[in-house]
DNA sequence: TGCACCATACCGTCCGGACGGTGTATTTCT
DNA sequence: AGAAATACACCGTCCGGACGGTATGGTGCA
């Protein structure tokens, strides 16, 4: 058995991404993690720490994912932005994960405005920066990781996803717009 | 003095856009429209009720809009895919109207799998149906598609906007993209 | 006189968090 | 070394108030 504190945060993702935000409730984390509520208010002092710890956590694995894409790619020029893309969406068009719902569900707990959410905020502009400075044309990079947030957005919000068609379709143009 | 069941959307959307989710409680927002609470829920019969009349709103006049723009564009051929990006978007890539934001709180307050959502989900589709018929290369209009709700998103999580420079760079690309 | 529209008063529940414990390492003192 | 003291990780209960919703009554108009 993993450390509570993990415990505890796999429980609470588990939840969010089950049921939603109102499924969230410390008393029901707690049990699904096998600890009482006192033990996760020790850990996490409070139900916003709780989600914050959450963000943070999926930003590092987003992060993560990223580097390790962006390094595997033989070329250089563009790599970035193909890793983008990638780590946002499968080749069919399906999320790559379930971070976006995720996200969703952080953002209802926190409020759109809350201060734990600024390190979000760093981290996308970051990317986008690094988006603009991948070896090829800026616009076209950012026109595609645009595209990717698309993507994103629409797992985001449950929206039905495309066309598989269609969206392998437009995966491989996207990627074909960072070979330029 | 407006009808009360206008004048209680108003309130409702005010409140959505400048405290969040939290901050749509009954009470607050029937004060705010100068009704009791009893006089709210005579219009709307739950809360849920509430949130599904604002979402239907935002939703018609998002669509009013997009018919607006595309019927006064002299070029028949991607006219559908201009007006989809000029009404998410403004020239300097700032958002074109706070209905992100809304939709967050929406989302954030009925959840996302709420029953009221399906007609958001419609509607997405509906657009994105038409993107692929506007008489433009099929690809090339999803991925503007794409990329206009790429930055509407980050208008809805509240992320820092784009470089004025690029933004305005990256529009006039897309709506290049429209011509071919 | 009945119906649309609205006010007032009230209720029940749910949930976050405070708080006072308890057992077990770990360190400090003598 | 052995006792004392302190820190750590965790438990379980209780409270308070916020909020959605109900029940009931009143007023003007057709």
């Amino acid at each position: 058995m993993a450390g509570a504190r993990e415990r505890i945060l796999n429980a609470a993702e588990a939840r969010l991404l089950a049921g939603g935000p109102v499924s969230l409730v410390l008393d029901a984390v707690a049990a699904d993690a096998g600890v009482s509520k006192g033990g996760l208010l020790y850990h996490f002092a409070s139900k916003e720490a709780l989600v914050a710890g959450l963000c943070r956590r999926m930003l590092e694995r987003f992060d993560a994912d990223l580097d390790a894409l962006s390094g595997s790619d033989a070329a250089p020029a563009g790599a970035w932005t193909r890793a983008y893309l990638a780590s946002t969406v499968t080749d069919d068009g399906k999320p790559a994960d379930n971070s976006a719902r995720l996200m969703a569900g952080i953002l209802a707990t926190l409020g759109r405005d809350s201060a734990h959410l600024e390190e979000v905020r760093e981290r996308f502009a970051s990317w986008h920066a690094r988006l603009e400075a991948d070896g090829i044309d800026e616009t076209t990079a950012t026109v595609v990781g645009l595209a990717a947030d698309g993507l994103w957005l629409s797992a985001l919000l449950g929206l039905p996803p495309l066309d598989v068609e269609t969206a392998r379709e437009v995966i491989r143009a996207l990627r074909e717009m960072t070979r330029a």
